[in-house]
DNA sequence: CGTTTATATGAGTAATTATTCATATGAATT
DNA sequence: AATTCATATGAATAATTACTCATATAAACG
């Protein structure tokens, strides 16, 4: 690997550790939408959706445009599809108990 | 996505967001070894190299055996493969500062 | 079967990260 | 240019996660 990559891996995957971020990726895989369409279909308070799609912006884990008076964001798809495919691959072939490998809950 | 998805991307993430075991991987994939070699080489103690290895293990983002008295720790390479060059491949074309695009440390 | 060597664990503390609430900013539309 | 609607930010607190040191466990080899 090269040199640097364990710091960026850090950043990256630091990013992703996130329920409110994943959830917020999982719509935006779906559709692009606002920051309130996406606070609205998350059920939580926008000034927190809003902190937690920063550092995705940031590390262009999504992009976004304006249309109108809103900011759309969308998910970067070729970072973001391959991903979840490999630790959807990962879930199915090595979590046999659906996600309790790590640490019961 | 699958339902269920998001909490074993969480556990997932989770587990790569992390210094230690991101350094520990590295190692392991240029070649497997035992904690106590492991711990040599990233210049940590014992204890906490176990104490990382404990959770990748858990969810089979590693694998151990035993070589004598020895336990010799491996990659999953199915999914740590992949993983690490998604997150290569993201880091050339969308970070060109070189990962300092999440907060700057 | 006792001893040694390798590794794991527990509990406490430190460090990091997330969330909340109040408020500031900023661009678009009138 | 004033108003409004959408979004971002700051600072404080809460929650989570990492690390350290001391010690327990466990398998292998004599």
């Amino acid at each position: 690997m090269k040199e640097g990559t364990t710091e960026i891996c850090f950043r990256f995957f630091t990013n992703l550790a996130n329920p409110t971020r994943l959830d917020a990726l999982e719509q935006l895989m779906q559709k692009p939408m606002s920051v309130n369409d996406l606070a609205e279909s998350l059920g939580q308070e926008q000034s927190m959706v809003s902190h937690n799609l920063k550092p995705l912006l940031e590390c262009n884990l999504i992009t976004v445009k304006r249309e109108g008076k809103k900011r759309i964001y969308m998910v970067n798809e070729e970072t973001i599809r391959p991903i979840f495919a490999t630790v959807q691959n990962h879930a199915e072939k090595f979590c046999p108990t659906g996600g309790k490998c790590l640490r019961g809950k």
